[in-house]
DNA sequence: GTAATTTGACCAGG
DNA sequence: CCTGGTCAAATTAC
């Protein structure tokens, strides 16, 4: 690595600092009535789309306290990571020596970080294809829920077998709003696989029936803690924020990691001088953006809903205290934070090209 | 042809 | 025994 960043350090940072620039543009615009909703609303995605980018990477790299710690994730008091980010070393220890010692999928699980999003799905836009959320996921099983309408679908890892990554996901669809899905991811992703090689992701209609992975904006929600740290140079708001989809996974660049798709046209690095520090990488413009505006706070120390989406963390041993947020106006998030130190995988593939450079 | 999805069977935990 | 989660053969999609 280069100056003793690795490239996601670099990435992180950049995407902090491009969100940063991007809702200081959206408070210019709020000041300039000339500007349009469209490009308002655009900004807003970016924004998203950068701190999503951003969480993704530090949920990568894990809790804290390892030679891959980020810089950053000191500086972010309150986000999620950071709370994780001191793990008792007892259970930390534990945690590893419970992976070594289990082989089947059971009792890995059990020890696996487990973390709710709550997807609200705009019908009206025709979808808010956040398609995937980047990863590339392979359906195993559907079952049907007792006392749900809707049946759950089981995904795991595209590379569960090919890269031993075991991080997995299950939707469901809430039975009193079906525009909500509830996503409940497991385990974090050690595969290194590019997947920039995976084709167009499926159209909007498929993801529909296949009960809208929208989990992206699981990212968004993580975005926002992320945001609140970053508060003073946020405050926004936009007339009445509905649940909107903020939709738009982002991609990463040919250098992807993880097990990241890269679709196509949602990626959404700024024109930013970020670049310099991200080596340069290739902006293809937002997609379209959804109508309806935005509003969003950041307030200190707390996290906000957005677009009406939730998420909560749990480790494994805790109970996933469902919130209902298709809500709108409530800045506060409920984020029940106890997010599990063991979910440092030993297999996380450190030495994997790409991932340090 | 390969890869992904479907779906009933199987299994473990409570 | 019931339920949720996973497996895996069959099927479908690419």
């Amino acid at each position: 690595m280069e100056n003793g960043w690795s490239w996601e350090q670099k990435t992180v940072i950049s995407e902090l600092i491009q969100g940063m620039e991007l809702a200081k543009q959206l408070r210019v615009q709020f000041s300039d009535t000339s500007s349009s909703p469209e490009t308002t609303d655009m900004l807003l995605q970016r924004i998203l789309n950068s701190y999503e980018k951003a969480l993704l990477i530090l949920r990568w790299s894990g809790p804290v306290g390892q030679s891959h710690t980020m810089g950053v994730t000191g500086g972010v008091p309150g986000s999620p990571i950071s709370v994780n980010g001191s793990p008792g070393s007892d259970e930390f220890e534990k945690g590893l020596k419970d992976q070594q010692e289990l082989n089947d999928a059971s009792k890995k699980r059990k020890i696996l970080p487990r973390w709710t999003d709550q997807v609200r799905v705009n019908s009206g836009t025709g979808l808010e294809g956040p398609h995937d959320d980047g990863y590339s996921w392979r359906k195993y099983g559907q079952k049907d829920i007792l006392g749900a309408k809707y049946p759950r679908s089981y995904y795991r890892c595209t590379f569960r077998i090919t890269q031993n990554c075991w991080a997995t996901k299950q939707v469901q669809r809430s039975d009193e709003d079906p525009n909500l899905f509830e996503i409940t991811y497991r385990g974090r992703h050690t595969c290194s696989h590019a997947t920039n090689l995976v084709p167009a992701p499926s159209s909007p209609e498929k993801q529909e029936q296949k009960h809208n992975n929208n989990n992206n904006d699981n990212q968004q929600k993580q975005s926002l803690d992320i945001l609140s740290t970053i508060r003073n140079n946020l405050r926004v708001a936009t007339e009445n924020l509905d649940n909107r989809e903020m939709a738009h996974p982002f991609s990463f660049p040919s250098t992807s990691f993880g097990c990241m798709k890269s679709e196509n046209s949602h990626f959404s690095l700024s024109e930013l001088d970020n670049s310099t520090l991200l080596g340069g990488f290739p902006q293809p413009f937002l997609s379209q953006a959804s109508p309806e505006s935005n509003y969003f706070t950041a307030s200190p120390f707390q996290v906000s809903n957005f677009g009406g989406v939730h998420m909560q963390f749990s480790n494994s041993e805790s109970e996933i205290i469902s919130a209902h947020t298709s809500t709108t106006n409530s800045p506060i998030l409920d984020i029940d934070f106890s997010l599990d130190p063991v979910e440092i995988d030993p297999n996380f593939p450190f030495d994997t090209p790409g991932f340090f450079s």
